[in-house]
DNA sequence: TCCAAATACTTTGACGTCCAAGTATTTGTT
DNA sequence: AACAAATACTTGGACGTCAAAGTATTTGGA
């Protein structure tokens, strides 16, 4: 069901006849959750016969990346900017899968560690390499643009307050 | 719980550190994704209030668009690009708040046509202007980069069929 | 010391998305 | 004319996300 023009381009032109506002806006919103659609569908099906998603990849290679290969449960939420009921979700099904296993804070009561468990890391080194053959779904992206994307997101995710840039580093 | 650094550029350094490849690539994929995730927060939250999310927007102003507003469900899924299952758990929606009904095609028994209500018509209006004072959720994006934004994922979109470029049109 | 507030995680429930399968109707071929 | 294939939509199920409420534990005053 390809289309013979960009659907984009048709919606700001009907966007301007209908005289609504922020027609630039809008264009840059669509572009970017269409982008999304279509780079989560790429990676979640080159994925998917490893048993794993995006999030659940997320969350193996930040605890790959940690010296222990484990981490509180709240802190995967927070790099990883996701729901803490979602954080819940991921680490149940890693946890089922045995790729990943909770063990309780050492001084902490209240706080659940995800250690990454051998076949955890394994996994975690398989799915790296089958997201680097697919380039994360950004494939058709050129250097150039994935450069620009970066740089424009950077400026939205500031706005959003997503992190504070320290004074020292301000570009 | 906002960071004092840039999850993205952290996670960038940790890729390189493993060794890993397509580290641009994770980057462009990662910035895409919480782009949209900001994004669909701010535009759900907006639109909360008159009982809409983007996906139920984007349906009424496609409608509303057309010279009698209406269009087969098959239609809207295919300039929206969104599953078949998904088109009619909108238009349900839409026609249980009014805004939208349901009506056969003259010739052809497969086809429903969704069309909008007075109610639909109004409410669409109300929500263009409620989207235009938010930006559609990209307040941050400069006008640069939602230019350098659009025109990046437009390779993308061109990469994955989305619609085929005429070749009187291509620059 | 005591206790309200904050923190950490889980549970439940409302939605949204997609896939796969099912029903109805039309199209295209022989 | 007959019928397999294509098309259009709906349904049911698996998942994922978030918000709100619930439980347990720790913290920070009064």
């Amino acid at each position: 069901m390809t289309l013979d023009f960009d659907p984009i381009d048709e919606a700001a032109a009907n966007w301007r006849g209908a005289g609504w506002a922020a027609v630039d806006a809008m264009t840059a919103a669509t572009s970017i959750t269409r982008a999304h659609q279509i780079l989560s569908g790429r990676v979640d099906t080159a994925l998917a016969p490893l048993g794993l998603n995006f999030s659940r990849f997320e969350v193996l290679a930040l605890l790959s990346f940690t010296k222990e290969g484990e981490l509180p449960l709240g802190k995967v939420g927070d790099r990883l900017q996701v729901h803490p009921a979602s954080v819940t979700n991921t680490v149940n099904r890693l946890e089922a899968d045995g790729l990943v296993a909770r063990k309780p804070h050492p001084t902490d009561r209240r706080t659940t560690l995800a250690v990454l468990t051998p076949a955890g890391r394994r996994r975690v080194e398989q799915a790296a390499v089958t997201l680097a053959e697919i380039e994360f779904g950004v494939a058709g992206l050129t250097g150039d643009g994935r450069r620009s994307v970066d740089a424009a997101i950077l400026e939205l995710r500031v706005a959003a307050g997503d992190f504070v840039v320290p004074p020292s580093q301000r570009r």
